[in-house]
RNA sequence: GCCGGAAUAGCUCAGUCGGUAGAGCGACUGAUUCGUAAUCAGUAGGUCCGCGGUUCGAUUCCGCGUUCCGGCACCA
């Protein structure tokens, strides 16, 4: 006897082991047709292996989204078996499901093509239609890694060999493809539907590590329907059209060229949202007790060896020599600096916590395949802000600095933000004892914020762990930004001290914290969450005055200065061009507001306010109109 | 840095099987005075990314380099 009970709590009983597809038969027959898989106690199994003990089952249908992982990563295993269909001389090693999709790594001398990837979708289809059984299988390990061997499969075999003692070693056949996987699978190759297609093909390494040898990567992405891969792929034609490297260009906020790889050249307009991001944080910090400083960019080589920066940074760091044959480095860090201005007298236990805060720009040579528009740079500035306290203040100041962060994401619209605690990296200052003291630490603080948080391992500094705080962009990349970073290594190695109650000196603990993270990366984050419709108080360009005639150019003028006195960043646009053009134009370089005047508004003193994006427009008195605009441009620390 | 791809007018792109290039938009000039996302006409604008090589001749073919794009690795 099997008992089965169902998520409605209803239990079923049976005589003897039922497969997940005689259970959904016994439901209904819509649901055996729809049913791909079973969830049995929580973990997924195929549909067609007897369930033998009492158990609590769930049936995964194919649009559910437990199937449609299994759909993504069939449609992987049929990609290989395309794969070796067409080129034997393949090598096949892993192949997972992804957001919106899945990859299958391969190795091959010869490179595929985008023809090769159309060759491949096709035998896709073709396994498809052929509607091959999709069998589980155990093997005795020894004879698997033979098995694999023997055709030439070597990352296979060695794929075998690396599995735990105790765990069984699974293959599903498909048709002649065979193939390692934990599983489970859909029943067959036809239940995977037609709607996927192959996306791109790249080079990535063998065991994501970049001493391996390259593999050859082919992305695909697969939907349970074709509605929902073309919505996918509208949607990645949207996330082009909001991609802050062609918003920039559009709406004249920054350019890059050859001579400066990974450094912007701010325009007057991308510079005018930079400066209201760092009027905001400015205002922000000073409120929470910050106080601002500036440090040199260019500091003698032997600060940065007394730092360790050199030891374990140096490979990212610029360094030049003057004609006097001294070796300065350009900063890649603020915190050397600062420890230099916290030194600067004697510093009493009473002092601390001691918040110095920078706009510093600093430089940093990052491997060229990196770089990334205004996102991944060589040259950025941070809201950098070192914290001075005691090792007792140490998860309130990270929970104050954390709350800080939470507060100004959201006042920038975000509200999504995922934190990564990244602990020792290999490279590292400082002994074993101080660091389980720095991670524990912040570990309490996590505690205290009760905010979820994921470990990332060996992630962290080289003079102490962090929390990282990481926001989604539009084409849904992971950006860091915001950091918070306990050190107990860089106040004693550069010689800060305080002298504590006892009259003792002592070494600070340093909080090293970035809020934006990188002030370029943030602003790029901005363009693309907003597609560059930005709220009023960050629009670069936050109100056009367009005239119909020149009849009402005076009149104009008169609003622009009433504008600007108010103070809105305004300009006037008196051209001897057709309204329509002109709404046009701003509207393509996203001005949120143009005030149309023509006779009529110069006679009544109004304005026709027009958004943009909206069809209507509103006509109101100058004095309320800009009374309301003025309202809607302060930031809001002033609200 | 690694794998693959690309580089032609300000932008988006076409083109030359080796004989020094073209469109649309933009810019400029002129006309048009017009009510909410493109008025019409004309003009100008190019080391075809750079350096070598092959060739009578290279933007085109080959090599090297630079930058960019998509990934990987790295990272704010």
């Amino acid at each position: 006897m099997v008992n089965i009970t169902l998520p409605d709590g209803s239990v079923r009983e049976f005589d003897g082991p039922v497969s997940g597809e005689e259970l959904a038969a016994s439901i209904s027959k819509s649901l055996a047709k729809a049913a791909v898989a079973v969830r049995v106690d929580g973990k997924l199994k195929d549909i067609y292996l007897p369930i033998e003990q009492d158990a609590t089952v769930e049936i995964v249908t194919r649009d559910s989204e437990d199937g449609v992982e299994l759909l993504r990563h069939d449609c992987a295993h049929v990609m290989a078996e395309a794969v070796k269909e067409l080129y034997p001389d393949t090598q096949v090693t892993i192949g997972p499901t992804i957001d919106n999709g899945f990859y299958y790594d391969f190795s091959r001398e010869e490179r595929f093509t985008p023809e090769d990837l159309e060759k491949i979708e096709a035998r896709m289809r073709e396994i498809v239609q052929r509607d091959e059984p999709i069998r589980r299988e155990v093997w005795d390990r020894n004879e698997a890694v033979e098995f694999f061997e023997g055709m030439g499969e070597k990352y296979k075999a060695e794929i075998i060999a690396s599995i735990p003692e105790d765990e069984e070693v699974g293959l599903y056949r498909q048709g002649e493809f065979i193939d390692l996987c934990r599983g489970p699978h859909l029943p067959s190759t036809g239940k995977l539907g037609t709607s996927f297609k192959l996306m791109s093909v790249a080079g990535a390494y063998w065991r994501g590590d970049s001493r391996n040898e390259m593999l050859q990567r082919i992305y695909g992405t697969a939907w349970a329907s074709d509605k929902e891969l073309k919505a996918y792929l509208q949607m990645l034609e949207e996330a082009e059209k909001r991609d802050h490297r062609r918003l920039g260009r559009e709406m004249d906020l920054f350019h890059m060229q050859e001579e400066g790889p990974g450094s912007v050249f701010w325009h007057p307009k991308g510079w005018t949202l930079f400066q209201a991001m760092i009027a905001y944080m400015r205002e922000k910090q000073r409120l929470a007790g910050y106080q601002e400083i500036n440090t040199p960019e260019v500091l003698d080589k032997s600060l940065w060896e007394k730092s360790g920066h050199l030891e374990k940074f140096g490979e990212n760091m610029y360094l030049t020599q003057t004609p006097d044959e001294r070796v300065f480095a350009l900063k890649p860090m603020n915190c050397p600096g600062h420890v230099q201005v916290f030194k600067q007298g004697i510093k009493s236990y009473r002092d601390l916590p001691y918040y110095l805060a920078e706009f510093g720009k600093v430089h940093r040579y990052e491997p060229s395949g990196a770089l990334h528009g205004v996102m991944r740079v060589r040259a950025f500035v941070q809201d950098d802000a070192h914290i001075f306290c005691t090792e007792a203040q140490i998860a309130e100041e990270c929970v104050k600095a954390s709350r800080l962060i939470y507060e100004i994401y959201r006042d920038f619209g975000f509200d999504d933000v995922r934190v990564k605690f990244s602990d020792r990296p290999e490279r590292r200052v400082g002994s074993d004892e101080v660091w389980d003291h720095a991670e524990n630490a912040l570990k309490e603080a996590l505690n205290q914020l009760q905010v979820e948080w994921t470990l990332n391992p060996g992630e962290g500094a080289f003079y102490g762990p962090k929390l990282e705080f990481v926001l989604r962009d539009a084409i849904g990349r992971d950006w860091q930004c915001g950091t918070v970073q306990v050190d107990l290594n860089l106040p004693e190695r550069l010689g800060a001290t305080y002298v504590d109650k006892d009259g003792e000196r002592r070494h600070p603990v340093m909080i090293h914290r970035a809020l934006f993270g990188s002030l370029e990366r943030f602003c790029g984050i901005l363009i693309e969450h907003y597609a560059g419709h930005f709220p009023l108080w960050l629009a670069p360009e936050q109100v056009i005055v367009a005239t119909i005639t020149d009849d009402a150019d005076d009149y104009a003028l008169e609003v622009l200065s009433a504008a600007r006195a108010r103070g809105l960043r305004a300009d006037a646009d008196l051209r001897n061009e057709k309204i329509s053009y002109k709404v046009r134009e701003h509207s393509v370089t996203k001005v949120p507001v143009i005030l149309v005047v023509g006779k009529r508004e110069a006679e009544e003193r109004t304005v026709a306010m027009r958004r943009l994006g909206g069809k209507a427009q509103e006509v109101m008195s100058l004095d309320a109109a800009l009374d309301a605009l003025a309202d809607e441009a302060r930031s809001p620390l002033a609200r």
